[in-house]
This record gives C-alpha cells, sequence and structure tokens, in this order.
DNA sequence: CCCGAGTGAGACATGAATATCTCACATGGT
DNA sequence: ACCATGTGAGATATTCATGTCTCACTCGGG
C-alpha cells in the first residue's frame, strides 16, 4: 500500500486549491474549500481535522513557500537592490497565499505569531538592514518597517490584481519600483533603467 | 423631546468605539461592540439592526470621514507632493478604520463596492496623475496602482502600530516616504527635507 | 472473484453568534 | 408623586458552520 503517498499528493492538491479559495474569499465555508478541491467535505475532514488544522496547515505552506523563496533569492548576494528584486519575483506566486495569511493572523491576536514568521521576518529585515549600511537605501526608515511595507504591498497588489485593477503581469515590477523608487521622479540622475523582470 | 438628537450623538458615539474595537479586533462580537460602547446588546440593536448594518454606517463613517481628509488636504492645491503628505497626514486618525473596511472589502465578494469609495479613488488617483502630469512623479506606475499602494501602506502601518512594531509617532512620515521617495538611497541630489509634518 | 481501503452523500448533534422578545428599573419631565 | 421613555439583563428562537457518524459505492490488488 502506498496510500501514504498517495495521501500525501491528495493532501498537498487540497492545500493548493484552498489556499486558491480563501486568497479570494476568506471566510469560505469548509464545505466550498472541499468542492473547490474537488472532494466531499467528509475526505476533507479526514485530510485536516478541522477548520483551524487547515488554517494552520497553509500557514505551514506559506512559511515553507516564503522560506523556499527566500533560497532562491539569495538575499544576501550581490547588490541589495537587486536582492530585492529576486525576492520579490520569487514570491510573486505566493502573494495571494500571503495576503490571506497575513489579515487572518490579525484574528490569532493574542497568541504568539509561528516562530517561521520571526525568522522569515528578521532574514528579510537584514536584507534591507544590509542594504541600509552599503549605503544603497535610506537609513531613516527602518528595516521593519521596510520589511511591513513590503508584505502590504504584496497583499495590496495580489488583491488589486484580483479585483482586475492591475495586470497580472505588471506584479513584480510595481511592487519592486514602488518598494525602491517610490512614487516621485528622480531628478538628479537619470532613471534607472527597470525593464528586465528577473535575473 | 429631543431625542432624536440624543440618539445622533449617542449613534456617533457607539459607532466611534466600534471602530475602535474592530480596528483590533475585527471579528469581535455584538456583545463586545456594545461592551466596548458601553451599552447592552440590546440597545446596540435598537440603534443598528444588525452586525450586518453595523458595518455599513462604519463603512458609511469611513468614506465621510476619507472626504473630509480629502476636503481638508486639498489635494488639487500646490504641488503634488505636498498634497500627498497632506492628505496622508489627515487620514492617519483614521488608518485603522481604514484597515479593517479595506480588509473587509473582500467579503463583499460579489457585491458592488459602495460607490463612495469610488469616489475616493477617483480623487486619489487623480492627485497622482497631476503630479505625472506636472513632472513631479514618475509616469511607470499607474494611478490606480499608486491609489492601492497608499491604502496597502496605510493597512500596514496601521497594523504594524498596533503590534508595536513601530512607533505611532512615526506613522505619516513612515507611510510618506516610502510612498514618495521608496527605500532606494538618492544618489543625484541631496535627499529632501522631510521633517515639516503638516502644512 | 472477492476483499478492503478510500470516498461521497447525507443524517445528526453541537456550538456560537445572531435576532427578537419580555420585564424590571432608572431617570427626567410634568 | 406619576408617567413615559430608554435602557439593561436575561430568556428564547433561529440560523449557520462545524464536527461526527453511518452507509452504500467504487476501484484496485490479491
Amino acid at each position: 500500500m502506498v496510500y501514504s503517498r498517495l495521501m500525501a499528493v491528495d493532501r498537498d492538491h487540497v492545500l493548493r486549491s484552498a489556499a486558491a479559495l480563501l486568497t479570494r474569499k476568506s471566510t469560505a465555508t469548509m464545505d466550498e474549500v472541499a468542492r473547490a478541491a474537488g472532494i466531499s467535505r467528509a475526505t476533507l475532514h479526514r485530510h485536516f481535522a478541522g477548520r483551524d488544522a487547515l488554517v494552520r496547515a497553509l500557514e505551514a505552506l506559506g512559511i515553507a513557500e516564503c522560506e523556499a523563496a527566500l533560497e532562491a533569492a539569495r538575499p544576501e548576494e550581490g547588490p541589495a537592490e537587486d536582492a530585492v528584486r529576486r525576492l520579490v519575483a520569487a514570491v510573486e506566486p505566493q502573494a495571494g497565499l500571503l495576503a490571506f495569511l497575513y489579515s487572518e493572523n490579525q484574528l490569532f491576536e493574542g497568541e504568539e505569531q509561528n516562530e517561521g514568521w520571526t525568522r522569515i521576518d528578521e532574514r528579510i529585515a537584514d536584507l534591507f538592514r544590509r542594504g541600509q549600511e552599503s549605503g544603497e537605501f535610506r537609513i531613516d526608515l527602518t528595516p521593519a518597517w521596510l520589511t511591513e511595507a513590503l508584505y502590504g504591498l504584496l497583499a495590496s497588489a495580489a488583491w488589486a490584481v484580483a479585483e482586475g485593477r492591475v495586470a497580472p503581469k505588471d506584479f513584480t515590477r510595481m511592487v519592486v519600483e514602488l518598494l525602491l523608487g517610490g512614487t516621485r521622479r528622480r531628478t538628479g540622475s537619470a532613471p534607472r533603467e527597470h525593464q528586465r523582470n528577473e535575473s
């Protein structure tokens, strides 16, 4: 019996479609989640003890994806600006899930947040700090705020894309350009080229 | 009998404390909302037919506050950059309520959103568009995205302040500086002074 | 061919939040 | 002192999502 492996595959598929659905409708019912995954409510409950367990599993998935994105982006290599670009590009596919977890976190209110997020927060803050120390980034905005702002922009962009307000293909460029360059037009030097989307 | 005027005052007070509570705990129960306002469930129900009506009233309040802030900020006067600073400063007191409504809007999913938001969106987008046409702002980010990003940064900042991650006094500066100037350090010209908080 | 694991469909109970109602009490005006 | 209005507290009903259970079905392996 290879049921354990089959379960794992199914579980992952359920998790993915749940993430996709809850991204759009964060109050979706367990029945809706099940139908979205193409299974019945009973089977969904066989995979996840309850809604809480499902959200926890989604949180674990989000953390794992974020850490994978951080790994792929190599945040401590090269210019900090390029590292930020790599990071946003790598995390873009998970932006919807991130936005869901981001707002869901507000509901955990009293409880301590998963330490996985703390680790990720610190790695991202380290990236901004590195950019400040190298002179690339301004030093009058704290790394903690820049990290928080990155999350906020990712969530905003994911939502704006879902609403059809902006084109999906512009996602990474919009987030990165606003985060790094801001709204103000560059006056002193020629604007940096920003068409390259990755690498 | 002046009960109609008294009701109005009470209703506003209830609305304010409900906004303050739901800003912190968006899933607060009707009973918690009532207690936070210092009244009983029954009285709360006498003011608002149900939770839905309460949220609608909060939405109306948020829209009114936003329009008042827009009015006070005079977005079409002077340099666009200064207008953005005035706008963020004027809207700061309502950032928590805005963040709550911003996430709550995702639940209205299918329904059309209140046209009040559309009006506000357009006025803010017009401000960014004006800055682009005057040459102050870069033109490679759409006004719609800049508007969306402003909402996201306001919500992020409100949440970060509530979590104690950043100091409340830095709120406006953080949002404005990141939105306008971005993370990147200015190289060509000396960084613009940004200590003036208002006017 | 048979057996069993996994599944879907549905019944059923539980719990939470909501919505409605009643009743006693306090307060303010006459 | 009396009365009316608004209120708080509690009881009750309803709704809805959740969690648990049963049972029949199917598909794949032995």
